[in-house]
DNA sequence: GACTATAAGTAAGATAGACTTACTATCAGC
DNA sequence: GCTGATAGTAAGTCTATCTTACTTATAGTC
């Protein structure tokens, strides 16, 4: 084992799950017809948490480049559940929300996120569960500083 | 929140630890100078251990499709990592191993890893640590058969 | 008021990490 | 010696990101 790295460590672990959950997902999604991806999900969470918004503190949100917020943003306008809107003190700056044929939308989605929750936790019981909730919090906590500091240092 | 999709669940959250990881981890391998990503490394790793082994067991183990399969050990064969060896007992088949030349990238990938697992991990616990990395284990043990049950149902 | 630095968003193109569908070669059982 | 399954591949698609370069607009300074 000493040259070999770990097939099973919490890195690989973790991307396992995750392209487990998004696979689960988006085949729930396909089946009921709705044309959605996580990551399309994701985005419109945040929107519906912080509704208006501008695009680059979407972007810091959810932790991606501003350019990808651009495509997320024209494909979710095209599919009518978000619209831009100019914002009238800055015209460089637009604001985002959701339409309102957004809201069925989130509700089956919700929905969907649930299930594959459910589908993933089994038989773990709530204590662990939220456990495990609290400590990739934490983890999630611990890396998104470093990713800021490469972003100041290269500037 | 009647209607919103909680932005800070346990899949977006872990999605997000995964793409920090991964985004980590690949500033890391190209500062070092060694062009091979995460899910690469992932593949070596598991060659490592089952060395030498069918594309298609490969694949199985790795829980992608075989073509994909085909596209990394292209990459990596290109890179001089791995070799494909033809199977006596089979002319279908093909037996992938690790080079001569693989150990020292492993290794240096492996501390890398490390690295960056140690980043994410900050001031947790050992404990907290290692409870967490069992529940991953078992969420995973809860996703995978899904997904198997799901190939079943298509053939 | 003009000049410059900064900011918001976009266009274009690249990359990783998957997938599916269709094909070739081979094997194994009857 | 067919027939059906199996191993791997070719070709093309898709999502989710990135970077670099650009446009337009704002804000601060001289």
């Amino acid at each position: 084992m000493k040259n070999g790295i770990d097939p099973e460590n919490i890195s690989f672990l973790l991307f396992d799950i995750s392209r487990l959950m998004r696979s689960e997902f988006e085949q729930r999604v396909a089946e009921a017809g709705l044309g959605v991806t996580p990551a399309e999900a994701r985005v419109l969470a945040h929107v519906a948490r912080c509704q208006p918004i501008r695009q680059h503190l979407l972007a810091d949100r959810l932790g991606i480049a501003r350019m990808s917020i651009t495509t997320f943003i024209d494909r979710l306008e095209g599919a009518g559940l978000l619209e831009r809107v100019a914002d009238p003190e800055d015209r460089r700056a637009k604001f985002v929300s959701l339409t309102a044929a957004a809201l069925p939308i989130m509700n089956k989605l919700g929905n969907i996120g649930e299930e594959v929750r459910l589908a993933a936790r089994g038989g773990i019981p709530d204590e662990e569960w939220e456990h495990f909730r609290k400590t990739a919090l934490a983890i999630r906590g611990n890396l998104a500083p470093v990713r800021q500091q490469v972003k100041e240092m290269a500037q």
